[in-house]
DNA sequence: GGAATAGTGTCTTTCAGACACTATCTG
DNA sequence: CAGATAGTGTCTGAAAGACACTATTCC
């Protein structure tokens, strides 16, 4: 907060919100069964192209409602609760040639049913965070994809499911697939199982999918998360 | 980018800078050698108290000039490049009685001798990201302190002096003492050492300091950022 | 039975943790 | 010489990596 009684002399930004909202596609998806998307717009006004959906802040607006404004009114989704995680802040003065504009970029993920009927293209995300087919998107959005999923995918390094794409009940069988989908390449079953394992609820109930049951398992309150960081640590001295 | 031709239509926020200013004490500090600390002014104005400096956005002015404009004017160092890293945004739209204001908060790390005559009190921070000693700083800044510490923190778990607080070479015993600063716990000699080594550059050269005389190192442009990272990863299937 | 999915025992390899010894400077 | 700092060999233990065997369902 700046030392000045006042705030009206100086000269104010727009701001908006520019949003990379991911998803996994299932794995019976038709075109890209089991990847990660990021869902883009193709721009109705110059410049022309493809960029990620976004939206000016409303008077007195809060970031995370503008992000709700932004996937019930560009996308035309039903309003839910949304957690946007901040990935940059885009201040070139010169990115809007009509005025002074700033945009906080943001990333939120949602499962595939809740935003499949969303207006615009769900399009994968390579394994470099590069949105796949032509060129490249507008402005820096492909920056913000980039570092929206280097994000995910580091949160689905080592926890299970930490966005909640999965239910709140899921087996290690749907977990693994998952966590394949966002990082893009395949898992070693007994090694995630191992890991993955003691972080999670066990439940009494199985549940099938073409071979053995597989056991269910919930997220679990007590989950430990300094056990999967602890190896990253520098040696303290005891 | 929002799908409208009118921006003047929309009402704008002042946008304000909040900076936590990072720094280590040398180990012949007075009063707090060897410990990470934050620099914290203490408001002219209502509400009263300590906080982070800060500044309202000049007209087009980048976020990046923003922050060198706290550390020149709000904190009368000189010039300098920066680089800072985004903490949070604050959004409450009534945080600011005057006016709706939005503050991006940003964290940058200057050596001790860089920061030592600015304006303000340099005041330690614990192990948990909060400030030491009195009150609580204004507004959510304890909470910008503690993101901007963490992160800090984890950046340096793995790499030696991301932040560049030692010039282009040093020993390994100075390299773990900056470390140790900023992480706020003694580390084991011969671990870190083996863990530092490979990501740095020797040289031909030696300095002493009281005892047999050091390696000299340099960062190295090769170093490899995969090998402290790979332990973090799931098990690919190979 | 055969195919598919699930769970896990176990051997190997790798690396962090810990200890301790040697090395080289200053005073 | 003592004291201080530096470098590293080596042993141990824990966990990841890899392989393979058993288990349980559906068709």
């Amino acid at each position: 907060v700046a030392p000045t009684s006042d705030l009206a002399r100086y000269p104010r930004p727009n701001v908006a919100i520019d949003l990379a909202l991911l998803t996994v596609m299932p794995s019976m998806h038709a075109v890209l069964p089991g990847t990660l998307g990021v869902l883009i717009q193709r721009r109705t006004e110059v410049p022309h192209g493809w960029a990620l959906p976004g939206r000016f802040l409303r008077k007195r607006q809060t970031v995370r409602d503008g992000v709700a404004d932004v996937l019930r009114v560009e996308l035309g989704l039903p309003p839910f609760d949304v957690a946007p995680q901040l990935v940059r802040v885009f201040d070139d003065p010169d990115r809007d040639e009509r005025a002074w504009t700033l945009s906080l970029a943001h990333a939120v993920t949602r499962r595939y049913e809740d935003v499949a009927e969303a207006r615009g293209d769900i399009v994968a995300v390579d394994l470099r965070g590069n949105v796949a087919g032509g060129q490249p998107l507008l402005f820096d959005h492909d920056m913000i994809v980039r570092k929206a999923t280097a994000a995910l995918r580091q949160r689905y390094e080592l926890h299970p499911d930490p966005d909640g794409l999965l239910g709140q009940d899921f087996t290690l069988g749907e977990l693994r697939s998952v966590h394949e989908a966002v990082l893009g390449e395949r898992l070693r079953r007994d090694t995630f199982n191992r890991r993955m394992v003691d972080q999670l609820g066990r439940t009494a109930r199985a549940r099938s999918a073409g071979g053995r049951p597989a056991i269910v398992y919930e997220r679990s309150a007590d989950a430990d998360p300094a056990h999967a960081v602890r190896r990253l640590q520098l040696p303290r001295q005891t």
